[in-house]
DNA sequence: AATCCGGGGAC
DNA sequence: GTCCCAGGATT
């Protein structure tokens, strides 16, 4: 085995690499960053309509820091991890005020700013600058923990270690852009977590977890938790005119700084909340469902209450808002809360319980 | 070292 | 249904 890791891997990404997705034509340092941003966490094909409507909204990393936090959370709406676009906006507000506009090229000075770690600041060190910095994300662990046998779940510290550590090594000095990008589509696209087409692996003749032919014992599992069942009412508020009562979440916690409908936990009387609305003229119960996050269960339960008056004085001026449904505000929604206002857009398709 | 933070695609 | 994805911040 003459050539190396990088050798061979970098042949076959000449021939089977991805070079068309929107944030390679072309490269530049503010593209590659949203997009490794956008795509922590989440799937290149999740991700491309997100990234083609943010660069044409927020073109340079001036007007993304010149733009309202609203607005850029509008574009992150549906895409999760609120934080990131959040950090993303302080982020570019940094690089114009203290960078002049400029990304630093030095790999531990990314890693210090908002929403950047260790992988990302690498990626966008590799990618952007040619630097020979090893990215590890959940491509690259996977394919590291099978070529080089590591067990273990990937977020322990030891296990992460020895990946880092096999990460660099096999970190070529030329070419840096190209292995970055050759070694996620490996993962991406041959050794996949599940069925990996190992007979069209570039590095299969040496990969330990093949030759074990127990491939997808790697990486290791996370012990599995079971989730809490969270359950809740989301209130329609819905005007005489037909506008919905919307309210701004607190910045930290679950969707940090979007725009949901007031939730009333289902053990308090609903009757009893609603009175404080004054006069209805009707409520309808819809049909629920399961919401499910990364660390819980949340049970919604939507319940439409048409007011007869627009209530007064309860209203906190910034933290709440009458939605038109037909000429939208371009604020954050939760989810749950777009898949609701566009069953009221189209009332035809109300499942009524 | 463990937890929090979303939503959706693949299976 | 489960798993996990171009992870980072917080405690």
């Amino acid at each position: 085995m003459s050539r190396t890791f990088a050798q061979r891997l970098l042949r076959w990404f000449d021939q089977h690499g991805r070079k068309h997705l929107p944030w390679q034509n072309p490269i530049t340092p503010y593209r590659v960053w949203v997009s490794e941003i956008m795509l922590q966490q989440t799937q290149v094909d999740t991700v491309i309509p997100y990234f083609e409507r943010f660069m044409q909204s927020f073109p340079s990393v001036k007007h993304l820091a010149a733009a309202p936090i609203d607005e850029v959370l509008h574009h992150w709406t549906g895409l999760g991890y609120y934080a990131r676009a959040r950090n993303l906006h302080r982020c570019a507000q940094m690089i114009v005020d203290e960078y002049a506009g400029e990304f630093p090229q030095d790999v531990n000075i990314l890693a210090e700013l908002p929403g950047i770690g260790r992988s990302t600041a690498a990626a966008i060190a590799s990618i952007a600058f040619e630097q020979p910095t090893a990215i590890l994300d959940g491509n690259v662990k996977r394919v590291l923990a099978r070529h080089s046998a590591i067990a273990g779940w990937p977020a322990q510290p030891k296990v992460a270690e020895q990946l880092w550590r096999i990460a660099e090594s096999h970190m070529p000095k030329k070419r840096c852009r190209d292995y970055t990008q050759a070694i996620m589509d490996l993962g991406a696209t041959v050794c996949t977590r599940a069925r990996p087409k190992c007979a069209l692996c570039p590095v299969a003749e040496d990969c330990i977890a093949l030759a074990e032919d127990n491939t997808t014992a790697y990486p290791g599992k996370k012990p599995a938790k079971d989730k809490p069942v969270k359950r809740a009412y989301f209130l329609l508020l819905q005007a005489p005119n037909g506008d919905i009562l919307l309210e701004r979440r607190p910045p930290q916690g679950i969707w940090g700084g979007l725009w949901c409908l007031p939730e009333l936990p289902v053990e308090q009387p609903l009757e009893t909340h609603l009175a404080g609305y004054g006069e209805l003229k009707g409520t309808e119960r819809w049909e629920g469902w399961r919401h499910t996050f990364s660390h819980y269960h949340l049970d919604i339960q939507p319940v439409l209450v048409k007011l007869a008056k627009r209530p007064v004085g309860i209203m906190e001026e910034g933290r709440h808002l009458w939605y038109n449904l037909r000429q939208p505000a371009a604020v954050g929604l939760a989810a749950p809360v777009k898949t609701l206002l566009q069953k009221l857009s189209k009332p035809r398709q109300v499942n009524l319980l």
